[in-house]
This record gives structure tokens, sequence and C-alpha cells, in this order.
DNA sequence: CCGATATAGTTAACACCGTTACGCAGCACA
DNA sequence: TGTGCTGCGTAACGGTGTTAACTATATCGG
């Protein structure tokens, strides 16, 4: 629907070298955005194969074959490269956990369902686990509201699932987020628990994992 | 009992000289060792004021008002002088843990209030449990099996506990070490949590903690 | 078409960091 | 009384994130 607040009611066709502008600044912006993209991407691969400590502006820049101030042209500072990347792990994290709700009805199928994604997930994706939730713990505490929404759209999810569990009757009537939190908290202690000592072999979280699901069926329901 | 295979078999009373020189032996040993726990308790302030990743050798040297390399006089490298704090920490740690078990005998008592004594050495020392679980989790690898079992020496309270809850009959025969490892996974991810996300107050985290051991006393017992 | 301006990239530098090589002073000892 | 050891300091190396100043290039107004 055309917006006839505008002045200009009848769309003024575009001259020539106005179209020629716009196709230049678009190809500007493109390119600008190009090398943005570049710099992502190998700052995404750069922390996956040598990990967070070692991960550093100037390898970075080696990398892609510029200097390591022309970071800065495209973002503010480290911290703001590292959450972007740490952002679209984000986006996986939720898609994952989303898909993992599908395929069954049961509220208490689709929190396990939950957990052992969360824990899949975590394994898949170790690195991206650690910055996400274990090693740059301090991000959290400088993200507006919105932000943490944003983040955590997949702790809605639980939230949602857990209320389920609660409104089927099978489960005594409890406070949701509480619960949902708690929940979290389980799998995470297995996930970072499971990344961090060495002696503990995928057998062993996987054990953990059978454990803990098999605890909350019957800690959860109604006696 | 004294060593004969030494050539002098008379005890050879010392001379004056030689007790001079052992004292001065002595007293330098001495001061070494108090510029090493100097060093040290200093160390162990320092984190506690700014954490983790604030800890450097040079701050830690104008704080003590020596230069940064006199630190390596006294120990390897930085590892090792943060390796040594947290030591001290694993101490009080285990302390806290072992006194959480006096006061009852029933297994499953003993098995909640070592889980509340955990969360609560993690809440009253955020920074060293920081450091211990979470900050420094490379350090687990390069630990040898007798330091590992020195660190974690409650977590073996933890699994005989669990022994003695599978061997009270009131809980399904179960490996005990799978279902304590389980147990500690689900009350660091608490505390790791709880001291990560600052949306989490401490009424959150004691609701966790209620939830877990909840859950964790209906859902280990006999159906 | 030309000069002003903005922009993307560069190099140099700053202030840190952990760590090492080397120099110096004082002490123990012959 | 000289000599070697040893605790400590200074200087330096290679690394980090970050900023300032510079350059070349491309865009835009007149």
């Amino acid at each position: 629907m055309p917006d006839f607040t505008k002045k200009k009611v009848h769309l003024p066709k575009p001259t020539l070298t106005e179209q020629v502008r716009q196709a230049s600044v678009d190809r500007r912006e493109q390119e600008k955005g190009a090398l943005r993209a570049t710099i992502f991407r190998a700052a995404a691969d750069l922390l996956v194969d040598h990990g967070y400590a070692a991960f550093s502006l100037r390898k970075l820049a080696a990398r892609i074959g510029y200097s390591a101030t022309t970071i800065y042209r495209h973002f503010r500072d480290k911290d703001e490269l590292i959450l972007a990347v740490v952002d679209e792990s984000f986006a996986k994290f939720g898609q994952q956990l989303h898909a993992a709700v599908y395929g069954t009805s049961d509220p208490f199928e689709q929190l396990e369902a939950l957990g052992r994604a969360y824990v899949k997930f975590g394994f898949d994706h170790p690195i991206h686990y650690r910055v996400m939730f274990m090693e740059r713990c301090d991000v959290w505490e400088k993200l507006s509201d919105s932000e943490m929404h944003d983040k955590l759209g997949s702790y809605e999810l639980l939230v949602a699932t857990v209320q389920r569990c609660i409104d089927s009757g099978r489960m005594p009537a409890a406070e949701a987020e509480g619960l949902a939190c708690t929940l979290w908290a389980h799998m995470h202690g297995i996930v970072s628990l499971g990344l961090t000592m060495p002696f503990l072999e995928p057998a062993d979280v996987q054990r953990m994992t059978d454990h803990s699901s098999a605890m909350m069926r019957q800690g959860l329901l109604k006696p």
C-alpha cells in the first residue's frame, strides 16, 4: 500500500543520475557489508579452530590479509565482534531447541527432548557453548532486558513446556518459571562439567543425562 | 634412628660456627618462605579483590613492593601461583563439605546437606568457585590422577554418601559413581548459572536449590 | 571538470600482559 | 680477603586490545 502521507503522491520517476547514485551507494554498502561478513566468518572460524583464549584480533587480521585496525571500521571492539559470533550461535541453539519439541505433543516428552537437545548442542559445539555460557560470563551483566530476552528465547520455550506439564495435571502445581530455571541449571551443569572435566567421557555424560531425566521424570510427577 | 652409614658415628657436637651457619641457613630459608607466603597471601587477596580476569603479576608485585620478576624466584610461573591459591580454596571447600555431613546419620539427609553446602560455598566464595570450576577449566586437563584425587577428595565423600543411600535399601540399586556425578553436575549447574546470570537473585537460587533437592528426594527413592 | 569532503585502509604508538636474560649487590665460605 | 652463590632489579621480547595520525581513493557540490 502506497504511503499517501508523503508529499509527492505521483511516484517521481527517478532520473538516471539518481539511479546511478543509488546504485553506487548500494554497491558501497554491499562492499562494506562484504568485508564485515568476511571478518565475521573468519572470526567464527578462528574461534572454533583455536578456542576463545587464543582468539586475537591480530591473528584474525593476519588470516584475512588486513591490518588489525581495519576490524575497528566494522566492529566497535573485540567484544562486539565476539558477541556477533555468539549471537549466531544463540540463533542456531534456539533453532535446535525448537526443533526438538516438534514430533511429540506430550509435554513431558517435550521436556525430556529439550534437555537432550540442550546437552547435544553443548557437546556438538563445545567452543560455542563455552563462550555462550561459561567463558564470557561478564557479557550477561551489561545486556539490556531486550537483548537478554532475545538470547534466551529458548528459555521461554522451556518455561512454556513446563507450564504445559503443570496444566496436564500429572504434576503438582508449581511456579513454572522457577522449575524451568532449575531444569536449565541441571542441564547446564551436565554440559559444563562434561566439557570441563577431562575424566568425564561421552559415555559418562550419556549416563548423567539419563540419570537426570529419570530423576526428573519421577521427581516431578505427583506421588 | 641415627644413620650409621655416615662416616661420623659419634654425634659430633656442633661447634659454635656450625650453629651460626645452620641458624643462618634456617633464617634465610624462613625469609624465603616468608616472602613466598607474602606473595601467596597478596595473590589470594588480589584475586578476591579484582577477580581472576584482572589479576596480573605486575599488579601483585606493585602491591607488595617487589618487582614482578621476583615472583619467579618463588613460583615457576603465574599458573603455579594461581593453582596454589586454588589449592587452598579446595582445602577449605573440602572442609566445609565434610563438616556438612556431621550432625546427621541419615544418608539422604547427608546428601541434601552436601548439596546445600556445595551451593553455599559457591555463593560465599564466588571468585574462588569461578576459578576452581569455571574460569580455569584448562588446568584440569594437565592434572595427574593423584592431583585430581587430591582436589576432588570431597567427590569421594559424595560417592560414599550415595552408596550409603543405596545400601539403605530405600533407593533402587544403581552405580553410585554415575549418580554422584549427576548430582554434582546439578549442583554445579545451579551455582555456575547463579553466578553468571545477573537476573538470578539469591532468592531464585534458593528456590532452585529447594526444587532440586525435592526432585532428588522424590526422584531417587523407590516408587 | 575541479576542489572539498568523506571514507577505508594503513602505520605507529600506547599501555598493558607474561616471561626471560642479564647485571648488581650482599652474603656465606675458603 | 677474594670468590662464588643467590635474591632482586632493570631492560627487553613478543604478545594483547586500542587509539591517533596519515594516505589514497572515491564521492559530491559547484
